[in-house]
DNA sequence: TCTCGAATAT
DNA sequence: AATATTCGAG
């Protein structure tokens, strides 16, 4: 008896502290209440959900406690622990998902962390909560799989989520916009890869980064945006920014049209390297002058940390068959001139 | 019609 | 700043 009480105080409190993670996480998507009201209202009420049956719990009797713990540990909880686990277990169950990974947590904190920043950490964290999963999963799954987790947790809300999802969809073909697509740090990791392949962010295409990169879901639009970004960052970051104090910083190197941090590349480290055999360029050359011509010796701009554009760059290692020359054609105005070949050999 | 890159919008 | 969308060109 007093085993089932404790029990079910145990069970409240783990509900109360799943209310109050939600009614956190509420307050920080609250800020984007334009792109994910649906999500708001979701988060809503599912708080809502919980504080009634914390409520229930709290007046009911043993027996209707002994119900509540299989309510909460059945239903309100296991969704806390969905939505926290979303991000590690689902994220990759693909096939091809290699190498990735590892760096990712470990590099992720190098500077601080503690607790003083609570705030952005946490913020980015949960920024992360919802935007990792996704890069190898197609949208649709995605957000089926949010819905999953609600509909889960009480059936009386599928009318209401399905209501959603389908006005949701309905406006969205109509008017809004597509939800934002997050470069999580492997799926750049993946686009590095593929523009290095491709010999470039100058010659790479996105329609080839995207078949290179071959991630479900992703569109051209998407790797389009996201060279488009890459090759402005690329450029010579305004001259007029002085990196004071930096100046102590890394020396980089162009590789295939890559910056890479020079010790990377000097230290044989060298992942894979662009053997350009094209007439005109030589693809590695040092940063004095690079082969975008004006972009002299710019340290790479930085990018999100986690972003590492000084790319750790990995070239797939997983398929030992790896050693093939790819034959790239690449015709980009950006080079201003002809249509050339690359050869790139992976190792 | 498709793809691209630049410009622009959110 | 990051991503999406639009627009004109090829």
């Amino acid at each position: 008896m007093i085993k089932k009480i404790s029990n079910m105080d145990y069970n409240q409190e783990r509900c109360g502290q799943y209310i109050e993670a939600l009614e956190e996480e509420r307050r920080k998507i609250l800020v984007f209440q334009r792109e994910l009201p649906l999500c708001i209202d979701l988060v809503t009420q599912a708080i809502e959900r919980c504080k009634k049956e914390i409520t229930e719990t709290a007046t009911d009797n043993v027996y209707g406690q002994s119900e509540c713990s299989e309510q909460t540990t059945g239903q309100c909880t296991p969704v806390l622990e969905q939505f926290l686990t979303i991000k590690d277990s689902s994220t990759f169950n693909e096939e091809e998902v290699e190498e990735e990974f590892e760096d990712e947590q470990g590099n992720h904190d190098p500077e601080n962390d503690p607790e003083d920043k609570n705030m952005k950490s946490d913020w980015l964290k949960s920024v992360q909560l919802w935007n990792q999963p996704d890069p190898l999963l197609p949208k649709e799954e995605q957000s089926q799989q949010m819905m999953e987790t609600v509909v889960k947790r009480d059936e009386s809300m599928r009318e209401d989520a399905n209501a959603m999802a389908n006005s949701g969809e309905r406006r969205r073909r109509e008017t809004e916009r597509k939800q934002r697509r997050c470069w999580s740090s492997q799926l750049h990791r993946r686009f590095l890869n593929a523009l290095q392949h491709l010999g470039g962010p100058h010659v790479a295409t996105p329609k080839q980064i995207r078949e290179l990169m071959k991630v479900d879901g992703l569109t051209n639009d998407e790797v389009k945006s996201h060279l488009q970004k890459y090759r402005l960052h690329t450029r010579r970051p305004s001259q007029t920014v002085p990196n004071n104090g930096n100046s102590q910083k890394q020396h980089f190197v162009v590789v295939g049209g890559l910056w890479v941090p020079q010790s990377d590349y000097s230290a044989g480290k060298t992942t894979g390297r662009a053997t350009t055999s094209g007439t005109t360029t030589t693809t590695t050359t040092t940063t004095t002058d690079g082969i975008y011509g004006a972009m002299a010796a710019p340290p790479p701009p930085q990018w999100p940390s986690h972003f590492n554009f000084t790319p750790s760059i990995i070239v797939e290692e997983g398929s030992g068959s790896h050693s093939e020359e790819v034959v790239v054609r690449c015709s980009s105005p950006a080079m201003s001139s002809s249509t050339r070949n690359y050869y790139v050999t992976k190792n």
